[in-house]
DNA sequence: CGTGGAGTTGAACGATGTCAATCTTAGTGG
DNA sequence: CCACTAAGATTGACATCGTTCAACTCCACG
C-alpha cells in the first residue's frame, strides 16, 4: 500500500505520453542517430518480463530508460488506493527523474520490455558537455509538455467515449510503426488500466466500449483487440476533441 | 472564432502552472543568478495592460517572455467555441514556442503584466552555446511536465469542490511571495476564466464556491478576494488530491 | 470440473451540465 | 451625484452522464 503523504517534487516521465498524440505524424520526436549513439556508449540494455517493475515510487532512481520495444504505465495512488495512470510509456520514450531526485510514479511494464539503462550522473555530465544533446533532451521535454496539457484538457472536457478513441488513436500510432494490420488495434491493458487511465469507471469502460460498438464504430475482436470499422466517424469524433 | 482544424505542433509554454503547485516551497524554479544575468543582455522589458495579448494562436511568435509581474492566462478554443485555459502565467514563468514552429495558445493578460521579451534566435543561439543555462531551462521544463500531469490528473479525479481549492492554493503560493495579508487570496480572474481552467461550469464554480463557504471552509469576501477560513480542513482537502 | 480474476450488465443514485431567470457590480454619461 | 446599462455572478429546475453496488458471465488455469 501507498500512503507517502508527502510525495517528492520529481518522477520526470520525460517520455510520458498523454492520451491524445499528434492527429498526424510519429507519435513522439525521436532522438536523432547521432545522438542515439553517444548515449550508446554509457548505456547498457535491459529487460523486462510483463509486470515487472521498472521504477518504484520513492526510488532514488539513479538512472533514466529509453524504452527500445514493449508497453509500460506509469502511474501513482490516490490516498483512496486507487491507481492512477499518467501515461502509457512506448517506444522511444524517456523514463526517468531528470530534474528531480526521486521518483514519485511506479513504472511497470505491460508487455515484455526492453530498454536502455542510462545511468544518471553519466547522462547528467553528458549533457552538460553536449548542448547539441541536450538540446534535443529539451525539445522533447517540451514536447512532452504540450502533450500532457492536451491530455489534461482531453480529461476534463471529453466524454467517455471520446476518451476511449483517443485512446485507439494513440494505440495506432504507436503501433502502425511496428507493421501492425490496417485497422487492428491491440490493446495491451486490462480495462482496469484504461479506466486508470482515462480516469472513467471500469464499468463504464465496458459500457462506452459497446456502445461504440452498437453504434458501428468499432468492433470488439477480443479482449485485446478492437477494430475501427468506420474510420470517418472515428476520425469525426477525434475531431470535436482538443 | 477559431476555427483552426489542424493546430500546429507547438505551443510550449514553458511556465505553464497546472492547478496543483506543491504544497510546500515556491511556486516554480527560478532562473540563477547568472542566468538572469546572461538573459537580461538580449532582453528588453515590454509593459501589457490586463486584457491585452501577449501572444495570439497561430502566431509565429519570434520571441518568449519571462514575466517579471502580472498573471496571464494561455489558452486555446474547443471545436464549439468555448475557451479552456491550460494554465495561469506568474511570475518567473516562461511562455513561448520553443521547440515548436508557431503556438498554438492565445496568452492574454489578465492583470497588467510586466515581462523580459527573449528574442528567439538569440535565445537559442544562447542556450547552444551555454549547456548550463541550458540545463535550467531543461529542469524547468521537467518541473513543468510534471505539473502538467498532476493538473490533468486533478482535472480527471477531482470534485468540483477540491479543484477549486487546489486553485486558492495555487495562488496563494504565488501571493504570499508578494506580501498578501495571510489567509487572504486575491482572485484576478473572473468566475468564467476559473471555470475554463478547472473544467467547469459556471455555475458550478459559483455554486461549489457558496457552498464551501456554508461549510465554513473559506469565506467571500467579495468577487476578487477570499478568505481561507478552515485551514486544518483545507488542508486536508488538499491531501485528499493528487 | 472447480476456482479466481477479469469483464459485463442492471438499477439506483449523485454530481455536474444546461437553460432560463434574476441579481450584483462596475462603469458611463447625464 | 445619480440613474442607466451591460457584463458578470448567482440561483433554481431539470436533464444527463458517470459512479456505485451488486449480481452475473466468461475464460484461463489448476
Amino acid at each position: 500500500m501507498n500512503k507517502s503523504g508527502k510525495r517528492a517534487d520529481s518522477a520526470a516521465s520525460l517520455g510520458a505520453v498523454p492520451l491524445r498524440a499528434d492527429k498526424i505524424g510519429a507519435a513522439n520526436p525521436m532522438l536523432s542517430i547521432e545522438a542515439r549513439q553517444k548515449l550508446a556508449l554509457i548505456a547498457s540494455i535491459r529487460h523486462f518480463s510483463a509486470g515487472e517493475t521498472l521504477f518504484h515510487e520513492g526510488d532514488e532512481a539513479a538512472f533514466i530508460f529509453n524504452i527500445i520495444s514493449g508497453v509500460a504505465k506509469s502511474y501513482s495512488f490516490l490516498p483512496d488506493g486507487r491507481e492512477v495512470i499518467q501515461a502509457f510509456l512506448f517506444a522511444n520514450d524517456l523514463i526517468g527523474p531528470l530534474g528531480g531526485e526521486s521518483f514519485v510514479n511506479t513504472v511497470k511494464a505491460i508487455t515484455p520490455v526492453v530498454a536502455y539503462t542510462l545511468p544518471l550522473p553519466a547522462l547528467v555530465k553528458l549533457l552538460r558537455s553536449d548542448p547539441g544533446l541536450q538540446w534535443q533532451f529539451l525539445i522533447k521535454a517540451c514536447h512532452e509538455l504540450r502533450q500532457a496539457q492536451q491530455h489534461a484538457i482531453a480529461l476534463s472536457q471529453n466524454s467517455a467515449k471520446q476518451r476511449l478513441l483517443m485512446l485507439f488513436n494513440l494505440l495506432r500510432l504507436h503501433n502502425e510503426p511496428l507493421g501492425a494490420s490496417a485497422g487492428h488495434i491491440h490493446l495491451p491493458m486490462t480495462r482496469t488500466d484504461i479506466a486508470d487511465y482515462t480516469g472513467l469507471a471500469v464499468e463504464t469502460v465496458s459500457r462506452a466500449l459497446h456502445q461504440l460498438q452498437r453504434e458501428g464504430v468499432i468492433r470488439l475482436i477480443n479482449q485485446q483487440c478492437i477494430e475501427i470499422t468506420d474510420e470517418s466517424t472515428f476520425a469525426a469524433a477525434l475531431a470535436m476533441e482538443i
